[in-house]
DNA sequence: TAGGACCTTGGAGTGCGCTCCAAGCAAGGA
DNA sequence: TCCTTGCTTGGAGCGCACTCCAAGGTCCTA
């Protein structure tokens, strides 16, 4: 019998670490299941970012099976960093590209981290304009609570 | 010939305002496409937003169209930045929901509302981490940029 | 040697947030 | 009167980022 895959953490109702576990020092060959055990995305992503380009190419056990490397790893997580920005998959396997390509192109590299710096940066300050709004909105609630509340007990 | 209803800014390469224009003063009727030229967004989008519920109720003109007061436009207001914040819309339509139900539901607004300011919080910080990340990358690349110039150069 | 957990693949399906289409109505100018 | 522009509707289509399925092979423990 097939075991479902069931997504790890993340979903549900409580906030669970962005990420499963802290990796095991000393390891260097993870399975897929240990690989999203330890990054939180399913073992059917991981198949999904190779095959789309956003992995570089990942070892496999003398039966064709996967083995991710620490250094696989470490691309995730900066995967997931980039993911958190709200870059899209596209640009992630341009980047993935230009790693591979080699050195010739930190020039390019170079500039597309700098401009997602620049996104990063707009998107902390949208989000603190929004913060502001919402802080203006829940102190009209909390005085609106308040008069009722009032009111009620008189 | 049935007019294309384009997409206006937010699209190509150059970073436009997130929305059009400034609302001009002492007005408190626009068609839809003033709306869309005023928020961004596309006629179709606010049609959709009507359907769906996240819209209150819109005045019609003696023809049928569509006429948006201010109000509507400070509701719209509210909801791009909930947008902004990555609210499902979902959520935003239960929201609407409860304005619409009146009064009695102030303490749900504001535990929605509140929660919605946690979420804020910590994607920001979320973002600033992820930040860290890419000045790290940056500066790595910077030096790789200036050992290669200077190699380059000998 | 069995049995169950885990892995493989290509391709199809899902949910979200729009985005567009077709067919038609209404208003205003030449 | 015609023509253009802009509006109306329900429903279909799209792009993204997964998410799952079916059918089969492998690993591990007993």
């Amino acid at each position: 019998m097939t075991v479902t895959e069931t997504t790890t953490t993340r979903a549900g109702g409580c906030a669970g670490p962005p990420q499963g576990n802290r990796r095991p020092d000393g390891q260097d060959r993870y399975t897929i299941s240990e690989v999203a055990a330890l990054t939180g995305l399913t073992a059917h992503t991981l198949r999904w970012y190779e095959r789309i380009g956003l992995m570089p190419h990942i070892d496999r056990s003398h039966t064709g099976q996967r083995r991710y490397r620490n250094r696989d790893l470490d691309w995730l997580d900066l995967v997931g960093k980039l993911r958190l920005t709200g870059m899209p998959v596209a640009d992630m396997v341009r980047y993935a590209e230009l790693v591979r390509e080699g050195d010739h192109t930190y020039a390019e590299r170079f500039a597309l981290l700098k401009a997602t710096r620049e996104d990063v940066l707009a998107r902390i300050t949208e989000l603190q304009g929004t913060l502001a709004v919402l802080d203006r909105k829940i102190s009209f609630y909390a005085d609106a609570g308040r008069a009722l509340a009032s009111e009620r007990s008189r």
